[in-house]
DNA sequence: GGAATGCCTTGATCCAGCGCAAAGAACTCG
DNA sequence: CGAGTTCTTTGCGCTGGATCAAGGCATTCC
């Protein structure tokens, strides 16, 4: 309970530990008792499974710190990963039985969990965290739907760097209001990024060697990374027409 | 208004033409009424654009008739397909002011339109309605992510052969509890079937010739094929372990 | 009817990135 | 400290599917 009460503020690196959706519960005592009363804060280790695929999906609730990794699987074994949590998302899939999609641990993390029926009976009671919710989950489908397209239209080295400012932004977003960090630390295994960008982790790792070679950004290890050149890099993802660029002929141009 | 009204039932084809979230105002009277007041069905002809991506997004409703494709581009002109949407599925990007997708009419379409701000106020004024239309969302989502795994990690046949049965189940789903249907009408264009599967025209047709020559399916005009094989399409699609093909390997077995 | 216009199909070529294999590099454990 | 384990990097050959380029086949419009 004293975890959970702490919790309700900020996490070790100063990012908010509770999603945006809780505001509502802070200023409102009643409120606020009555959700500390359902919650519990959990820690899970890398690689635990939070809730299996198509499984009967028992919790939800927000990531404290550290990396889910949300992720289906095909019968033969191929997965990809169709989400990563970072504190102070959302995780679970409330109002479903069952879980489309698995959460696991992509690093030993933090969470704030709620049995998923007595969190909806929760939001039953309080339409405005309710709405908040739902907004957090059309973030979630516009996350989606930005990844399908980089999924769907963009080459390997274009996806590898998108990724690459997908955490530099996350990084920039979540923490304490540092300047622009040009280290990135990801947090994740070369094969998660590759399962996340629907690639291979030795494409991964040679795109990568690629860029340093190119001067784009400096290896400090597998994990971190300087980037030298943040444009650059902006303009390897493909995401910006870069001035003076304006016409230059991309590998799928319409 | 007359039209509206026969709206709030079936439409040609005998789906419904109403989402389930306004399950709540069939009921009840003044809740209808409320409806009917804000809501103006609009015919759109195959190309038009409903919202623009990053534009101002003042529409929102539901597909009475028709296919509307939701989709992004990116600054060199490449485009992907995020959704399609049948209905009675819901359009358009409630509680945010501009829509970070393009929705547009992929065949002539009737819709049932609402301004998006007052759709927004008769939600805050019905939290049931609210709630259902979360439901819609996560349905999208699930859309979303199941997607997001063939656009990662399907070979192209796969990708062709979920595409068709998709459709299929899209047929039987909607309309008149007919039989299984066999006749999959692909209700557009090959080049925007390319889109959204993240491949090329070219290669859905030759995927497409490929399993009329063995047997599969039968063309009867571009638009129409009739599945002889649905158990076959199925084990091509890679979403089945088809019994006896248990440790068939396959191109990315893990 | 015939030219123009839009799909769709087919053929031929090429290369980005996958799969396999093996060699570092970092970490754990006895 | 050496053996085992796990993760990352590198080399190399192969191929799925993109690209480029014609060639059908309807439909529409003079």
């Amino acid at each position: 309970m004293e975890a959970l009460l702490s919790a309700i503020g900020r996490n070790e690196n100063g990012q908010p530990a509770l999603h945006r959706f809780f505001d509502h519960c802070a200023g409102d005592g009643a409120l606020r008792e009555e959700l500390v009363r359902i919650a519990h804060v959990r820690g899970f280790s890398s690689g635990e499974t939070i809730v299996g695929e198509g499984e009967e999906s028992g919790l939800v609730g927000t990531v404290i710190s550290g990396v889910l990794r949300v992720q289906k699987t095909m019968p033969d074994g191929r997965q990809q990963i169709v989400g990563l949590l970072f504190a102070p998302n959302l995780f679970g899939r409330v109002f479903s039985r069952v879980s489309p999609v698995a959460i696991e641990a992509a690093t030993d993390c933090r969470l704030c969990c709620f049995s998923r029926i007595a969190f909806e009976s929760f939001l039953a009671r309080h339409p405005a965290v309710e709405h908040d919710v739902m907004l957090a989950v059309l973030d979630e489908l516009d996350a989606a739907q930005e990844w399908m397209l980089l999924l769907g239209c963009q080459a390997v080295q274009e996806k590898v760097a998108s990724f690459l400012l997908m955490i530099l932004r996350q990084a920039d977003a979540g923490g304490r209001p540092r300047r622009r960090r040009r280290i990135v630390d990801v947090p994740i295994s070369r094969h998660d990024m590759a399962v996340y960008l629907g690639t291979t982790t030795e494409t991964i790792s040679r795109t990568i060697q690629d860029f340093a070679r190119r001067g784009v950004l400096r290896v400090i290890n597998p994990q971190r990374f300087e980037v030298l050149d943040v444009a650059g890099l902006a303009f390897l993802s493909g995401r910006v027409a870069e001035p003076g660029d304006i016409d230059e002929p991309s590998r799928k141009s319409a």
